[in-house]
DNA sequence: CGTCACTATATCGTTAAATGATATATCTAG
DNA sequence: CTAGATATATCATTTAACGATATAGTGACG
């Protein structure tokens, strides 16, 4: 059981983000296709938390050729994390299921 | 397609414990239980935050007729909001696990 | 070839959210 | 009678997220 870092929703959702190699640009667009428009990360916080995750080392970067885009991924440690992160977050969303069935009579 | 309002982590625990009765107190130690320790709501937060959910009206004052413990539970409102984002969540939940997946090769 | 929308990164200043510290009071067990 | 747990509450600060804005390259269309 190791201490826990939790994750803000912003940072899981770039984190999950980058199990591949993609640039900031990239992971903005895939969040917001995959939540359906739900979630919306704008370039202000796509490059806020990019600048943390590479402080935390969970992300590194991983190709500079290109000129115009940077493409990150997540190191082991950050892997560890986002991991970590998912297990506590399944907890909570069985919790909210539960509840929220339960209710239903 | 109701416009989503996004829910934040500490939110979303709250009103996924709030799907039954329950006091302030016991939302902090059933969050914390429910996430073996990882996810701790301390009482300024907690406080903050149901004063938060009051006025949104996602939470009513349920029962207050115990003068230590005042019970909250959320309102209709409450739980359609509750439930649009953990369909979030769990949209967001299967793009990491499947990255995470496909990573271990 | 000019300009419009899109791609792409970046920062500044502000707002919003979460938290540490602290206070108060009751209840329970030794 | 006092120590630890229960229970609620606020203040002041820290931390996180975001709106606005800037810059620049690319692609398509007339």
């Amino acid at each position: 059981m190791s201490k826990n870092e939790q994750l803000t929703d912003s940072m899981f959702y770039i984190m999950a983000a980058l199990t591949r190699p993609r640039h900031g640009y990239g992971v903005m667009s895939q969040i917001e296709e995959t939540s359906n428009g739900a979630v919306v990360i704008g370039p202000a916080s796509m490059y806020t938390i990019i600048k943390k995750l590479l402080k935390n080392e969970w992300i590194y970067l991983y190709d500079d050729s290109d000129s115009r885009r940077k493409t990150y991924l997540l190191t082991e440690k950050g892997r560890e994390v986002l991991d970590g992160d998912l297990q506590v977050r399944k907890l909570m969303i069985k919790l909210a299921e539960a509840g929220l069935k339960e209710a239903e009579e």
